[in-house]
DNA sequence: GGCGCGATTTGATCTAGATCAAGTTGGCTC
DNA sequence: GAGCCAACTTGATCTAGATCAAATCGCGCC
């Protein structure tokens, strides 16, 4: 059984890591995410249709697909890697909102300028669209309409968990909830269960659960002791994700 | 020029103050929030059909008008008054995740459950839609499916400003945040500048904010020594508003 | 007017997590 | 394989805000 390949190396589609080429010969048919993203409520003719205003990209680690408050003009399917979402304040504060996955569509906000900056974690694939072909087409597919409202809808949930966890959880909460929560989101592309690739940086986590650097190093490693989990060069393999999720739950 | 009546003191239109009792000869035509919500995107004749399927409604303080994972079957929209939106988890604490007020839609997640519990703060009124009605009629308006994913997207915008809100800012910030954003939210409802009512408790602004009653409280006697604010019994007003915003921006 | 009760304020103390300060580790380049 | 740099870990100390504990306010009710 092949994985999916989400973290760091070299992915078939994506010989050159160039930002701005276009890698080809991808037919949406044969997307590894076209069942997980907006995609997955197009028909095949549609997906052909689809595939005529979609460039396929691959992005190196640290390019930037978004800037806050500008590049409204495009929008991204991300079939491959991890991207992080962030706003930065003008004391030059982090807060990052969200690691997007193979699925995970940005720019849900047709409307208005862009709410964050997305930066590639890793080698990142990704399908781009120019926003108004992409409005217009979406205009004449209701149900795309649809399955896009139903996945802004799925953000505004997971963003009010997430403001649980800043609001109310302490260090040990935060942690468990975001190694509890990142192995659930990567259980439905794969079926990564026990080991949890960590493709950010302890900086990043700290940034997205409102904790510093040493924080969330000291946390793992008190986990470690606990063996709860085992921390492994690209990430954690989970040892007792039950209580783990307990934790998580408060 | 008659405002709003927001806060509190008895509403024309809600002479009788018990659930479940609609309160009628409104109509959509004459209703004060038709320009803020999803019924701007409807036309006149629009609007006379989906009278139909709304029950206008008057709830008392404290009413609960969705609750946790359950009652999938109405959506509301609000007309007047205030709505606390709350996530409970299993040890008790609480997360506000925000205020509803009038123009604001509940229920914007139309596939899966319930995310948060909605009870009312103050008297508020609402229509009332059947979900199953109000789906059925989406499908046959594309705009007002726009309308509803625009004002989602709004709404996740406005989620990932308050991640931020509790990720990186200390109390004074949170508190000044918390005070400004309510402000420009009622302003664009009504003529509302400096006096901030709050229908909420401490308690509830510290819920929402990931803070104390105690350090809340601490935090406005602190502005109101400061001459930023005075505190009057029913909220705020605020004598340096810029001041506050930009403590609010950091 | 006096009583009762929840909301609010104010004060004293405590602590989780921040901050400051070194190490240590691991890849990458030359 | 040495040297470098960024990421990570570990330890010591400090502090913003939590917690605990009393007032005080405000309002509906008898």
């Amino acid at each position: 059984m092949t994985k999916l390949d989400l973290f760091g190396a070299v992915h078939d589609l994506c010989p050159v890591a160039r930002p701005d080429v276009a890698e080809s010969e991808t037919r949406c048919e044969a997307c590894g995410s076209r069942m997980q993203g907006i995609c997955s409520a197009l028909e095949l003719t549609e997906l052909s249709e689809i595939e005529h205003l979609s460039k396929p990209l691959c992005l190196p680690a640290r390019a930037a697909l978004l800037r806050e408050g500008q590049d409204r003009d495009v929008v991204y399917t991300i079939t491959a890697g991890m991207v992080r979402l962030s706003r930065t304040l003008p004391e030059g504060q982090r807060q990052i909102v969200g690691f997007a996955i193979p699925g995970d569509f940005l720019g849900l906000d047709l409307s208005r300028e862009i709410a964050f900056s997305a930066e590639a974690i890793n080698q990142v694939n990704v399908c781009r669209f120019q926003r108004r072909e992409f409005t217009e087409f979406l205009a004449r597919k209701p149900h795309l309409m649809a399955r896009l409202h139903e996945l802004t809808a799925h953000e505004l949930h997971h963003a009010q968990d997430h403001m649980v966890v800043l609001g109310v959880k302490n260090a040990d909460g935060k942690v468990a909830a975001f190694l509890i929560n990142l192995r659930d989101r990567l259980a439905k592309l794969d079926r990564v269960v026990v080991n949890v690739p960590l493709a950010m940086t302890r900086q990043d986590i700290g940034d997205y659960l409102g904790l510093t650097v040493e924080t969330v190093s000291r946390t793992m490693t008190k986990f470690a002791r606990q063996k709860l989990l085992v921390i492994t060069p690209d990430g954690v393999r989970l040892l007792d994700p039950d209580k783990l999720r307990l934790m998580a739950e408060l």
